[in-house]
DNA sequence: CTTAGGG
DNA sequence: CCCTAAG
């Protein structure tokens, strides 16, 4: 069981939340992320104008502007633009779940053409939560729990009303500094939190944070944020001392299987056209700083999008282009902005006999999350690798204060207790051996992971790294996370003792194959057998030179040929991955151009020797 | 179970 | 890599 979180869309930097994208007709999956992408910030428009009306008139209004419309575009157009669907906003107050801060929301009502065709669903699914501010300036986007282990549960402060709405809400919090203005941010949130304290998280639904709530149903957050790619999502972002926003909130419930499990965080949005940043602003989101867990690296898209400052740059009007040209500003103006990726979860250690139902486990999974998290964690820093204990310095003399400097830094979940002395750790039993990728992932660990350097909590236990996969036969086994005790590396095995979970796939069918790329040699041989054998065969080709890798189904080798033919169409500019030689790809295209001919002539006339024998 | 093709 | 219709 991999479990990470991963957000979701960065856009100027910011995570958002899915926005409901309207599938169309694609032919293939990169062009749907291309659409979604486009719906996606066609609905962030729509959300930077209603936050630039609300600015205008606090009292709710029922019509608002698109940013980066040619003309002042009224709301029926903007509702027409683009999507074939109706989408209707109503900008209301005083919704009875929305804090007192927060005076006004909006309604959003979509008929458009999602695959369910159920009204009702498709306005379920099409909901989402806005949050228009708060105090803090830093936190995320959302996260959401995508596993069937843990996706029934429900957050009961989050089930509350099935309505859909944009909430939007004043700011008037410390980081009005880099938005002088109170209503030029919109948050994406799914739950903030002003107390640093764990245990209080646990309790979302008793928070007496009067700031924000989350109102997002849980059923919801996870469809609207869902993507067929997530596993498990379970995470945790601080930002350490500059947002006081991100936090776990992780409870059984009293019932017997509801569990109300949510992490929920605020999301700062920016936009672009506004004109209102006046002081520095350090966006830190670049260079894959946030890579936590150290294997999380960001995709050059998420980086490349991460311009926050670029377009802070563009409307302060300073043809800058580092950052340090925004520095004159007092360093106490300056925000470093931290977008964490994604934390992993210390450990998950269940145990439980194959006997046990689905829904067993998920109680036990869900028990041995909340052991953890009761147990208490904090966030590490580590800059270059190191331990960085001295919570007292400022972030400037940490050296976290510039961009560039960023990428060497790192946060951990750190669990503060000792062993959680829980009936899911087993001590006799740690698996702390990886047989497999074990040796790949220590080779990718900074060095002098001695995450101690003498300073930290010789109590606390560092967050897991990684969670190790293992593939045995055709079946992934997740091995244990891989911990690294904070006092010695060579005893790090005390750590948290774990115990591979069951083979996940055997109580959950849907669990989704770990992917894993083909390889040159693997290529080769692919290519190999189609020359040889044609590209209707999969099966022979599969027992001709996959037999021994057991990962490799004959479906695989269809898809993976499929793919390859589709390699060599593109250009090389155009192509991802690990490079197939040219020499390759040419035999790729070469095989398929004869194989199609022969198809074709096997279609005209009947099945010759010839053909079959493969002679060409 | 295999193949083919869309997702 | 998943899903599924079709043979």
């Amino acid at each position: 069981m991999v479990l990470h979180r991963k957000l979701d869309y960065r856009l100027n930097g910011y995570h958002f939340p899915s926005f409901p994208s309207v599938p169309i007709s694609a032919k293939g999956k990169r062009s749907v992320r291309r659409r979604s992408v486009e719906n996606r910030m066609h609905a962030f428009n729509i959300l930077a104008a209603v936050a630039d009306k609300l600015l205008e008139t606090e009292n709710s209004s029922a019509t608002f502007d698109v940013p980066g419309s040619s003309k002042s575009d009224s709301k029926q157009e903007i509702l027409n633009e683009k999507k074939p669907c109706k989408d209707e906003f109503v900008i209301q107050n005083g919704h009875p779940n929305v804090s007192p801060q927060c005076d006004g929301f909006i309604s959003r009502k979509d008929s458009s053409s999602w695959k369910e065709p159920s009204n009702a669903l498709r306005l379920s699914e099409t909901s989402f939560v806005c949050l228009c501010s708060g105090s803090d300036g830093n936190s995320l986007g959302c996260c959401r729990l995508d596993d069937p282990v843990i996706s029934d549960f429900k957050t009961p402060l989050m089930r509350s009303e099935s309505n859909p709405e944009i909430h939007i809400s004043k700011e008037n919090g410390p980081y009005n500094c880099s938005f002088p203005h109170s209503w030029d941010a919109l948050e994406l949130p799914v739950h903030r939190d002003d107390d640093e304290n764990s245990s209080r998280c646990t309790h979302p639904c008793t928070s007496t944070n009067k700031s924000s709530k989350p109102y997002l149903g849980a059923n919801k957050l996870k469809k609207l944020l869902t993507s067929r790619y997530w596993k498990v999502d379970l995470g945790v972002a601080k930002p350490a001392d500059l947002s006081k926003t991100a936090d776990v909130g992780l409870k059984p419930a009293l019932g017997k299987q509801k569990i109300s499990y949510t992490f929920q965080r605020t999301q700062r949005i920016s936009f672009k056209k506004r004109k209102l940043f006046k002081r520095c602003l350090v966006s830190a989101s670049r260079n894959g700083f946030n890579r936590a867990g150290f294997l999380n690296l960001l995709t050059k898209k998420e980086i490349s999008e991460g311009s926050c400052s670029a377009a802070l740059h563009e409307v302060n009007g300073i043809p800058s282009t580092t950052t340090e040209q925004l520095l004159p500003y007092k360093p106490e103006d300056c925000q470093v902005k931290f977008s964490i990726k994604s934390f992993i979860v210390p450990e998950l250690f269940v145990e439980i006999p194959e006997t046990a139902t689905v829904g067993s486990l998920k109680r036990t999974v869900m028990e041995a999350i909340t052991a953890i998290i009761g147990s208490g964690l904090h966030v590490g820093v580590l800059l270059q690798g190191k331990h960085f204990g001295d919570d007292d310095r400022t972030l400037i003399q940490a050296g976290i204060s510039h961009a560039n400097e960023l990428d060497e830094l790192s946060f951990t979940l750190e669990s503060n207790s000792t062993l959680p002395s829980t009936r899911y750790s087993n001590s006799k039993n740690p698996h702390f051996l990886l047989p497999c990728e074990s040796t790949e992932l220590l080779a990718r660990l900074p060095n002098g992971t001695s995450v101690d350097q003498g300073k930290s909590n010789s109590s606390s236990y560092p967050a897991l790294l990684s969670t190790i996969i293992c593939h045995e036969s055709d079946r992934d086994f997740v091995h244990p996370p891989l911990y690294m005790s904070s006092q010695d590396k060579t005893s790090s095995c005390e750590a948290l003792p774990a115990v591979p979970l069951h083979n996940p796939r055997r109580s959950d069918p849907k669990h989704r194959r770990i992917r894993r790329p083909f390889t040159v040699s693997e290529v080769e041989a692919l290519v190999q057998a189609v020359e040889n054998l044609g590209t209707g065969r999969w099966r022979d080709v599969k027992l001709r030179s996959f037999d021994d890798a057991k990962h490799r189904t004959y479906v695989d080798l269809k898809d993976k040929w499929k793919t390859l033919v589709h390699t060599a169409r593109i250009s090389p500019q155009q192509r991802r991955g690990e490079p197939v030689p040219q020499e390759l790809l040419n035999r790729v295209l070469n095989a398929h151009a004869h194989w199609s001919q022969q198809q074709a002539k096997l279609q005209a006339k009947p099945p010759s020797t010839e053909a079959c024998l493969g002679v060409w």
